[in-house]
RNA sequence: GCGCUCGUAGCUCAACGGAUAGAGCACUUGACUACGGAUCAAGAGGUUGGGGGUUCGAAUCCCUCCGAGCGCACCA
C-alpha cells in the first residue's frame, strides 16, 4: 500500500492530494492478481483523464518502486492496477509475520487513546441472564481488540446500588422471608429464595440494609459469572458513589449543567434542555418529590470520567436503550464534552428458542434462563464464539436444543481444530528442526510456490487490516469471520502440501515456518475474541 | 403518530463505494491403510423487500413505499 501511495504521487503534479482511502485488496476472483488497486479511478476526477490511462502511468511508477518483486501488473476493467507479486516476495512477508509474533497486528492505532469501554453494567437485582453474555462478549472482545490496536483500555462495570429498584428488591426478598406478597412490580424469581437464606434475619432488617445486603451477595455473583466466562473489569463503579461527598459529582454536574443555562424548574422538577442537543424532549434530573433521577446520576458518572482523562467513551447498549442514546449525547453536550468522544454502539437482542417457542425474559417475573445455566449446557468458547460471530446490528436466535447438541453449527470447533491439528503437527518434529526452521535468515529455498501456500501467506497479511477495521466499526464479528476464513486457509494449505518429509529440506523448513506462522495468527484472534485455542481436542 | 435499528441463497449470516454478491447449515454426488475425517472435493441454490436518484461503478450513500423488531415516564 505505501509503494501504490507513493507510486501515485510521483504521478500527480505538486499541490494535488492524493486522496486517502486508497483501496489494495485481495481480489475476489482468480486471475486478478495478488492484490488490486483502485487508485487509478480515485485520480481520474482529478487528473481529469481516462482512468485506465492514469492506471497505465502508476503502474509504471509501481513497478520502479518493486523492481523484482512485482512480475508483472495488468490494468483492467474500469482501472484497477491488478498485480502480480513474486514468490520472494511472498516470502519476506511471511518473515514479517513471523517476527512479529504476539505482536503481529498490533499497534496501528494512530493516534492511540486512553479508551473507556463500559458495558453490561446490568443492576444487582438478579442473576446475569442469558442475553447478558452478549453484551459481556462484545465488550470484552472490543477492549482485547483495542488494546491490540494500540489503544490504552479501561473496563468499567456501572451498577446501580442505590434508588427506587433497588428498595424494591429489598421489600421483595422481605415480602418472601415473612411469606408476605411481594410488591407489586417486585422480584420474584427463585434467586430471591435463595437471598432469604443467605441473609439471616433478614426480615428484621431496616430495608435499606435488606437491600444493601442483597445487593452485595448478587454484584458476588454477578462478578463471579463473568470470572468465569473470561471476563475482566478494570472496575466496578458504584452509583452510590456519585452521591457521597459535598459536593458530590451530582451536586457538581447539576451546578455545571446551571451554569451553562442548560436546565430550568418546571412544575416542581428540575429539567435538563436535552432538546438543545437534539433530544426529542427535555429530561427529568430532579423530581418534585427532590429526589434526583437516575438520568442526573448518568450526568455526575460522565462528569467523574471526564475528570479522569479519558479520551474516549465506548458504552455499547441494548437495542431497548437506543431511546438513551440521544439523551445520553445530550447530557454529554450540556456539560460542555465533546460529541466525538462519546459513542453508544447499539446491540441487538437474543432470541433463546426452545423448540418452536421463543424464550420470554422477564427479570422481575424470574421468568429466565441465566447465563450461567447457558454456559453449563454450552460451554464458554461456543457461547462466546457464537455471540460475537453476528454483527452487533444483528439480532441473534440462539436455539438452545442446536447449541446443547456442539453441532457444527458453532464453527469454533472448526477453529480450534485447525489450531490443534498445527500444534500436534509441528510436535512430531524434533525441537531443534523447528527451531532451525524458523530462524532468522533460514534458508526457505526458491522453488515455487504452491497456490495454497500463496493464498495462506495473502490470508495471514490481511489480519491487521482486519484488526484495524474492527477497531473502526466497533465490530468483533470481523475476527470470528476472519479466524474462520484463515483456519479455512490453512486447511486448504494442509491438504495440498506435505509439510513434515517435504523435499528439499529447505521447503520443509519453509513449510514449518508457514503453519507456525498459521498457529500464531489463529491463537492471536481467538484471543481477541476471549475463546481459548486449545493444543488438543 | 414520531424516532432508532434491520430486510441479502430454503435456514443462519458475511460483504459497509469496486470487477461475475460470498461462507456455514441443510440437500445431491464422491473421497477414509492419510503430517488429526471435528475433514475434504464437486454440484445445485440470488431480480440483495419494491420503486426512484447520486456515481465511471451501489447490497452499501440519498429519497420514497412495504414489512419486522424496539423505543417514545418526574422507572431503570
Amino acid at each position: 500500500r505505501a509503494a501504490v501511495t507513493r507510486a501515485a504521487a510521483a504521478i500527480v503534479s505538486d499541490g494535488v492530494a492524493v486522496p486517502s482511502p486508497i483501496r489494495v485488496d485481495r481480489p475476489k476472483r482468480a486471475g486478478q492478481g495478488d492484490y488490486s488497486t483502485n487508485v487509478a479511478m480515485l485520480l481520474a476526477p482529478l487528473l481529469k483523464a481516462a482512468p485506465r490511462e492514469i492506471a497505465e502511468r502508476v503502474a509504471t511508477a509501481l513497478a520502479r518502486e518493486l523492481g523484482a518483486e512485482l512480475v508483472r501488473y495488468e490494468v483492467a476493467g474500469p482501472g484497477f492496477i491488478n498485480l502480480f507479486l513474486s514468490d520472494a516476495w511472498h516470502r519476506g512477508a511471511l518473515r514479517t509475520v513471523l517476527d512479529a509474533g504476539e505482536r503481529f497486528g498490533a499497534g496501528g492505532a494512530d493516534p492511540a487513546c486512553r479508551v473507556l469501554v463500559e458495558f453490561v453494567s446490568a443492576n444487582p437485582t438478579g442473576p446475569l441472564v442469558a442475553a447478558s453474555g452478549r453484551h459481556a462478549a462484545y465488550g470484552d472482545a472490543l477492549s482485547r481488540i483495542l488494546t491490540h490496536h494500540g489503544h490504552a483500555v479501561s473496563r468499567e462495570y456501572y451498577f446501580n446500588d442505590a434508588g427506587s429498584q433497588i428498595q424494591l428488591l429489598g421489600e421483595s426478598v422481605q415480602a418472601r422471608a415473612c411469606g408476605d406478597e411481594i410488591p407489586e412490580g417486585g422480584y420474584q424469581g427463585e434467586y430471591v429464595r435463595d437471598l432469604v437464606a443467605e441473609i439471616p434475619g433478614v426480615a428484621d432488617l431496616p430495608v435499606a440494609e435488606a437491600s444493601a445486603r442483597a445487593v452485595a451477595l448478587l454484584l458476588a455473583q454477578i462478578k463471579g459469572t463473568l470470572e468465569r466466562y473470561g471476563v475482566h473489569y478494570d472496575q466496578f463503579f458504584s452509583e452510590r458513589t456519585l452521591h457521597e461527598g459535598s459536593p458530590s459529582y451530582l451536586d457538581r454536574a447539576l451546578a455545571a449543567v446551571a451554569d451553562a443555562g442548560h436546565s430550568y424548574e418546571a412544575d416542581g422538577a428540575l429539567w435538563l434542555r436535552t432538546t438543545t442537543f437534539g433530544d426529542d424532549k427535555d429530561r427529568v434530573l430532579r423530581r418534585s418529590g427532590g429526589a434526583p433521577t437516575y438520568f442526573a446520576a448518568d450526568l455526575a458518572y460522565l462528569l467523574q470520567k471526564s475528570e479522569r482523562g479519558i479520551e474516549l467513551q465506548l458504552l455499547p447498549v441494548g437495542s431497548d436503550h437506543h431511546g438513551y442514546v440521544a439523551r445520553m449525547m445530550a447530557a454529554w453536550a450540556a456539560l460542555g464534552g465533546d460529541p466525538e468522544t462519546l459513542e453508544l454502539p447499539i446491540l441487538q437482542f437474543v432470541h433463546l428458542i426452545e423448540g418452536d417457542e421463543r424464550a420470554a425474559m422477564s427479570k422481575r417475573r424470574g421468568d429466565f434462563i441465566t447465563l450461567d445455566e447457558l454456559l453449563d449446557e454450552v460451554g464458554v468458547d461456543a457461547t462466546r464464539f457464537f455471540m460475537l460471530q453476528r454483527s452487533q446490528d444483528r439480532t441473534v436466535d440462539l436455539d438452545l436444543d442446536l447449541a446443547r447438541r456442539e453441532s457444527p453449527e458453532n464453527p469454533v470447533y472448526y477453529v480450534q481444530y485447525a489450531h490443534a491439528r498445527i500444534v500436534t503437527m509441528i510436535g512430531r518434529l524434533a525441537e531443534d528442526r523447528v527451531a532451525g526452521a524458523l530462524a532468522p535468515g533460514a534458508p526457505w529455498g526458491e522453488t515455487d510456490l504452491e497456490p495454497a501456500e500463496r493464498d495462506l501467506i495473502q490470508a495471514l497479511l490481511a489480519f491487521p487490516d482486519e484488526i484495524a477495521e474492527a477497531t473502526e466499526r466497533r465490530a468483533p464479528h470481523r475476527i470470528a469471520g476472519y479466524a474462520l476464513e484463515l483456519a479455512q486457509q490453512f486447511t486448504a494449505f494442509y491438504r495440498d502440501c506435505k509439510v513434515i518429509g517435504a523435499e528439499p529440506a529447505t521447503v520443509e523448513s519453509f513449510r514449518i515456518a508457514l503453519s507456525q506462522s498459521a498457529r500464531q495468527t489463529i491463537a492471536l484472534a481467538l484471543a481477541l475474541l476471549g475463546v481459548g485455542a486449545p493444543d488438543s481436542m
